[in-house]
DNA sequence: AAGTGGTCTAGACCACTCA
DNA sequence: GAGTGGTCTAGACCACTTG
């Protein structure tokens, strides 16, 4: 026997469906159960490294099938919200580890290794958004944003200056924080925000004088420009970046699926 | 009442699974469901754009639940190899296709839009693997290849130049075909090979000589390097091709997922 | 109205992990 | 042996497309 149901309460005002003209009219059920169930994992009800119910207990907690409760926590993996173990149980993923932080940094040295490179000197502004920030990251003009100017060094040797800017209204008091320098999953994870997939364009430019200055190339000399957007797992833009790089043997790995 | 079941005929030798050590004792129903369907689509029993047989007859046909079906018919449908539509069908895709041919070029002009290019000189030769192209597409020293250079153009301009490695024993009696200008998409279908994903490697670097001749830019003069290796669906390495390109406001494209 | 894929249910059994 | 996720089954109903 089938009863009524309305849609389960507790979830985020708008994803990625609702973006699209024709809405349908009941959202379907296991959309509903993932964002409620993400919604715990932004509100830090569940924290990272817990273990989360089961799915069983979850399908009766929120009186639905198992089946659509597994539904929902595949999408969740497939987002790497969480890692699921069989035999063990599933556990919420830590967004500040090492894995989180280089999930958007394609970068490889010349044995294939992930470069990160330690980011000590950065420097956080807050102004209005221009043009093009306007544009990357769907700002309407004179939104808030702050920058941060990051230099990242390895051995020494400074190869990878970044410009980053974030919208004000997602990151409000940032300016007065003290940890810029780490990656942008740590910092969203801290204000609750879930982050999705990312685009970035990668070109060969002549940097400007002070990032070549800051790299100690050469004025005119062509590096790899890097303009990264990153979005939230609802589809808005949260960070846009602007980095020039130079390195002997770098190179960026792209995967195509 | 369940009864016991022998694995389904027909299915290729090895898949990604079989590569692991430790190899399940018996291999999933959907997985194997998947495979017998990719294989008609590999062998053109089933035909780009025809309708295959709706879910139900599939399981009937197969023996198995309409829910193992529908399973493996989504795994096929994330490898691109069909479209599923609601009150319409599922469709074989065509390998052939601008879409397809484009799924890994990530080269995007000013405006964002595709830049492929029209290959008018293509030369091939054959020869035997060297080191590098044993490092790449896994093969043992002394292997056979074919060699493919194509020099892209666009507007009357040479824009990018590029060297495709392919294993001979793959495509048998490819030096006394034609039509080797188009896209390793078009040509993997032709020899029933089904292509997965890709991964591509981008540096800035100073091209060959004779390379920086073809593109008309100054000896010395640092472009973008594309190196790029396409694998089969089921793991194996298809193609690797270097190329070098130069083109004024022209960027690569990487979805980060 | 008929046929398709999409969702949802409610179980069963299997494979893995750990005490 | 108990508990977990992974697989598989066998239906029902919903939403969409076409005649």
């Amino acid at each position: 026997m089938r009863r009524w149901r309305a849609d389960l309460p507790g979830l985020p005002a708008a994803w990625e469906e609702a973006l699209l003209s024709k809405r349908p009219a009941r959202r379907a059920l296991y959309l509903q159960v993932r964002d409620a169930l993400a919604a715990r994992i932004a509100s830090r009800e569940w924290r990272p490294g817990l273990a989360v119910p089961n799915e069983g207990d979850l399908a009766h907690e929120l009186g639905v099938s198992p089946g659509t409760v597994r539904k929902a926590l595949n999408l969740m993996e497939a987002a790497r919200l969480i890692t699921r173990r069989q035999g063990k149980g599933t556990f919420v993923n830590d967004q500040t580890s090492d894995a989180a932080a280089g999930r958007f940094n394609n970068l490889r040295g010349p044995d294939g290794e992930r470069i990160s490179g330690a980011a000590d000197a950065a420097e956080i502004t807050d102004g209005v958004a221009g043009e093009a920030e306007c544009a990357r990251l769907r700002l309407r003009a004179g939104e808030a944003v702050y920058r941060i100017r990051r230099l990242r060094r390895i051995g020494g040797h400074s190869f990878l200056v970044e410009d980053a800017t974030l919208p004000a209204a997602l990151f409000s008091g940032l300016g007065r924080r003290a940890k810029i320098a780490g990656e942008i999953s740590a910092l969203a994870h801290e204000y609750g925000i879930l982050l999705g997939k990312a685009e970035e364009r990668i070109s060969v430019d002549v940097p400007p004088p002070t990032v070549a200055d800051a790299l100690g190339v050469a004025s005119g000399t062509r590096v790899m420009a890097l303009d990264r957007v990153v979005f939230m797992l609802d589809g808005p833009p949260v960070e846009w970046r602007v980095a020039h790089c130079q390195l002997a043997g770098i190179y960026y790995l792209a995967e195509i699926s």
